[in-house]
DNA sequence: AGTCCGATATGCT
DNA sequence: GCATATCGGACTC
């Protein structure tokens, strides 16, 4: 079985939120240090920079650490949330259009051995990839991907295989997590998560 | 199930 | 300078 990644007219659409709901089912690979290890995302969110109070790109803010939200899409945005943990998005739309999808939780599949050690288990369990920074922890991802091209040979994605494809009848809708400060847009239902996926938890 | 708090880059004053 | 953040693990009820 190939897996095809994902070519760049996927991550040009300039819905976000349609972006956010196909990116599920596919597969998030990365390749650090020789060791290939991959998951298949269950849960994103999206963030759409102009009007979102909750993106870091509200109101079209550019500052260093925004300015790959800028770029066209198709190439990850990644940084340091609370201190700790390292948070991986998909930066889609065209140029100067600021969209970017996080990624909340993989399925691991590939590399088990190296997310295993990676993540002090014993075994692939719950929290082993479901939580954005645990996505991070498991495939290796850290600042340093930052405006990494999606297309490459460090991180990429791919399809998934077609058992992993959700119907539109299998994602849950629901608000975002962890961003009460953003008013009214904590409301909007721009969390995704294919159902009854161990690797999430359920809507609010 | 609820509370606490780490450890630091970032953005605003 | 200072408050804050797209969270997760440890600990207490």
């Amino acid at each position: 079985m190939m897996y095809r990644k994902l070519p760049k007219s996927f991550y040009l659409d300039d819905d976000v939120v349609s972006r956010a709901r196909a990116l599920l089912g596919c597969r998030l690979w990365t390749r650090i240090n020789g060791a290939v290890t991959a998951g298949v995302i269950e849960e994103t969110e999206a963030y759409d920079g102009l009007t979102d109070r909750a993106s870091h790109a509200y109101g079209g803010r550019r500052t260093r650490r925004t300015s790959v939200f800028y770029r066209s899409g198709g190439i990850a945005y990644t940084y340091l949330c609370y201190g700790i943990h390292t948070l991986f998005n998909v930066i889609t739309g065209p140029e100067d259009i600021p969209q970017a999808v996080l990624i909340r939780a993989v399925a691991p599949c590939e590399g088990l051995d190296t997310i295993l050690a990676r993540r002090k288990q014993e075994r692939i369990q719950r929290n082993t990839a479901g939580g954005p920074g645990l996505v991070s922890q498991a495939l290796g991802i850290t600042i340093s991907l930052n405006g990494s091209d999606l297309t490459g040979n460090s991180v990429w994605l791919t399809s998934g295989a077609e058992d992993e494809q959700p119907l539109d009848s299998d994602i849950q809708a629901s608000p975002r997590i962890g961003i009460d400060y953003a008013g009214k847009d904590a409301l909007l239902p721009w969390r995704f998560r294919i159902k009854d996926s161990p690797f999430t938890s359920p809507a609010r």
